[in-house]
DNA sequence: TGTTAGCACTCTAAAGATATGAGTGCTAAC
DNA sequence: GTTAGCACTCATATCTTTAGAGTGCTAACA
C-alpha cells in the first residue's frame, strides 16, 4: 500500500510525535532525521499521507499529527521492539523486591511499576487462582458460640470465617462435621463448586439443619472471596505528566472513570482473551475513554487465565515501550508464579 | 481583645471566603448580609482587622483573604457546629452499608466518606486492634514438608503462613508442639509478645531446634502482620474540584507527598494524641503541605487507639463540615465496632 | 518523472496596548 | 461613630500587532 519511503517518513512523524506532543513539520523531519530529502519532498510525502488518511492537520499552519489509522499501521508494522536498559531492568526488580509478601501486592507492585515505566496510568485485574482446588475445611474454636471456619485449598491458602455454633457442641462433633464436608467438596476446583452442590451438601447432611444452613453459607461466602477477581490501579499521578492531561477537567474525567471498579473490570474483561490487545481511540468501545489507547496483555498459567495488565494513556502512547515492559514483566511474574506453586 | 462586630464581620468574611474561593470586598459583606453597616464602615473596621493581622490583601484593588490568624481564631471561637441534613445522614449510611465485610472495607469506605463529603482528601490510619490477644495456635497440614500455621486471637481473627515441617512429622506432633506453645503465650496481647519472650519460647522447647527457628520467624511475622498499621487514601479525584488546586503543578506536589505512605503515616501520628487536632497553614512542620490545612480526630475504644482519620486540604476549608462530619463518624464508627467486639 | 528552491499565504501564539471594574483609602459632612 | 464621595490602584479581559512556523504551489533542475 504505502511505498517505504511513506512508510519511513510516516514512522518517523509518529515517533517524533509519540516524544515531543508537538505537531510535526516538513522541516522537522528533515532536519531532525537524515533521509537526503528537502524539506519540499517531505512536504509532498506528508500531502500524500494526509490524504491517505493517515496524518491530520489541527490547522493549516501547524505540523501534522499521526490519525488512529497511522497508529494502527504503527503498532502492526512499524514497531520496532525494544529492550529494556539494563538501569530499567534494575528498577523493576527494585520495585518488586521491595514488597512481595502476599499475591496482592505482587499486582499492586506489577500496577506500580507498569505506570511508573509507562507514565501512564494502568490496571491489573487479579484472578485470584480460578483453578486452585478445595482440600479440606476445618473448625477453630473460638468460644462457646463461636468457631472459625477455615478452608485450605491445595495451594496452601487458607480462607476464613467466624461462624455461629450451637451451645455446647464439642470439637469432636465440629471436627466429624467438617470431615464430612471436606469428604464431599474435596478435589473439586473452587469454580466448581456450583450451587447444585453446595444444595446437594445441604441436604445430604441431616444432623443439624439450622446449623448447616449457616455453615453452606459461609462456604459459600468464602468461596466467592476466594474466586473474587480484584483490581489494582497505578499512575493517577504519572497522568498529570501527559501534557494531554494539563486540563484539570479531563484528568477529572478519566478518574471519574477508574473510580468506578465496575468499570475497569469491564473493560479489562472484554480484551481478556487475546495475549496482547492494543486499542486505539475510539477502536475502544467505552464511552470517555475514546481518546485514548489501551494496551493489554492477558496472562495464563496452564490454560488459566491469571490475570491481565493494562496501561491506558493519550492516543499518542509509547506504545513500543509498553510493549516491552509488559513483556519483561510478564517473564518475571511467570518464572515468580512458577516457583511460588512448585 | 477584638469587638463583636469585628468578630462577626470577620466570621462573614472568613465564610465568604470559604464558600467562593474569591477575596470578599467590603460591598460584598454589605450587599450580602444585613449588618446595618455602610461599606465604608466595613471598609474602616477590615482596614482594623488587617492591621491586627487577620486579614490579608492580595494586592491593593482585591478584597481581602482571611490569615492564618483568623482561621485559627475562627476554629477556636467563632464556628458553630452544624449538624447533617438528613439527605447527607442517609448517604453517609448507604455508602457504609455499600461495602463491609471486613475491617478494612471499613476504614476504606470511611476515608471515602470523608473525602466524598468534605470535597478533599481524607486519609485513615488504622491500627489494627493493638489490643488484641493471643489465643491459640494450630497446624493445619498441607502436604508431606509443609503445614499452615494459624493464630487465633481473642477477638476470632486469624492469621496464618505456610511454615515448613520435617518430612514424616505425624499431625499429633505438630498438635502437641502447637499446644506448648499456645500455652506459653496465651493471654498476651499480641504488642506484648516481645523479642525476648520468643526467644524465651525458643529456648523452651528443644524438640526441634530448626524447626523452632523457623516456627519462631513465622510467630513473629504473623504478629508484625497482625500489628501493621495500614493507611487508607481517599479523594485524590476530589482533590481537583478545589480551585486552589486547578493548578495541575500543585496537585501532583501533594500526590507526591501522599503517595509515600511513610510520610501520611508519620503526619498521622504526629497528631495522634489529642482528641481533635486542627493544623492551620504553616503550623503544620511538614513541608509540602504548609499552604494546607488538616483536620484529624484519633479515636480510642477502651482507652486504645483504634484509628486516626484526618482531612488535608486548603487552609481555605469548610471546618464546621469537616468536624461535624467526622464526629458522625465517630459515633457510626463507635457503635459498628461495639457491636462487633460484643 | 522525481526532486528541490523560492515565495506568497495562513494561522497560532506570544507580546504589547487599552479598557474595565472591583476595591481601597482618605476626607469631609452628618 | 457613621457614611457619601471621589481619586487612585491594579488585576483581568479585550483588542491589536507581531513573529514565526508551516504549508501549497510554481518553476527550474537532474
Amino acid at each position: 500500500m504505502l511505498n517505504d519511503r511513506k512508510k519511513k517518513i510516516l514512522q518517523l512523524i509518529i515517533e517524533d510525535y509519540i516524544s515531543t506532543a508537538e505537531p510535526v513539520g516538513s522541516r522537522t523531519i528533515a532536519r531532525k532525521y537524515d533521509l537526503g530529502l528537502s524539506p519540499a519532498t517531505i512536504r509532498n510525502e506528508m500531502s500524500d499521507l494526509e490524504l491517505l488518511g493517515y496524518l491530520e492537520q489541527p490547522h493549516t499552519s501547524a505540523g501534522r499529527v499521526p490519525s488512529a489509522q497511522a497508529y494502527r499501521l504503527y503498532v502492526d508494522n512499524l514497531i520496532e521492539p525494544g529492550a529494556l536498559s539494563d538501569n530499567e531492568r534494575a528498577l523493576i526488580n527494585g520495585w518488586f523486591t521491595e514488597r512481595r509478601r502476599s499475591l496482592d501486592e505482587i499486582f499492586q507492585s506489577t500496577a506500580k511499576i507498569l505506570s511508573r515505566m509507562t507514565q501512564n496510568v494502568s490496571m491489573v485485574l487479579a484472578n485470584r487462582d480460578a483453578g486452585a482446588r478445595f482440600r479440606y475445611m476445618k473448625f477453630l474454636p473460638l468460644d462457646e458460640h463461636h468457631a472459625i471456619l477455615c478452608i485450605i485449598t491445595d495451594d496452601g491458602n487458607v480462607d476464613n470465617c467466624v461462624v455461629e455454633i450451637p451451645l455446647g457442641m464439642r470439637p469432636e462433633e465440629l471436627d466429624y462435621l467438617a470431615g464430612k464436608i471436606s469428604r464431599l467438596l474435596e478435589g473439586r476446583e473452587l469454580a466448581n463448586i456450583s450451587e447444585e452442590l453446595l444444595n446437594a451438601v445441604h441436604t445430604n447432611i441431616s444432623e443439624d439443619k439450622i446449623l448447616f444452613t449457616s455453615l453452606v453459607q459461609s462456604i459459600r461466602k468464602l468461596r466467592n472471596k476466594h474466586m473474587e477477581q480484584r483490581v489494582f490501579l497505578g499512575g493517577t499521578k504519572q497522568l498529570l505528566n501527559q501534557p494531554e492531561f494539563r486540563d484539570v477537567e479531563k484528568v477529572k474525567n478519566l478518574l471519574g472513570i477508574l473510580e468506578e471498579e465496575r468499570v475497569v473490570r469491564d473493560l479489562l474483561k472484554a480484551g481478556e482473551d487475546s495475549g496482547l490487545k492494543i486499542t486505539i481511540g475510539s477502536e475502544n468501545k467505552f464511552s470517555g475513554i475514546q481518546d485514548c489507547s489501551m494496551v493489554q496483555a492477558t496472562y495464563r498459567l496452564n490454560g488459566q487465565i491469571v490475570g491481565t495488565m493494562a496501561v491506558l494513556g493519550p492516543t499518542r502512547m509509547e506504545y513500543g515501550k509498553v510493549i516491552t515492559v509488559m513483556d519483561y514483566l510478564h517473564k518475571y511474574l511467570k518464572t515468580m508464579f512458577e516457583t511460588e506453586h512448585k
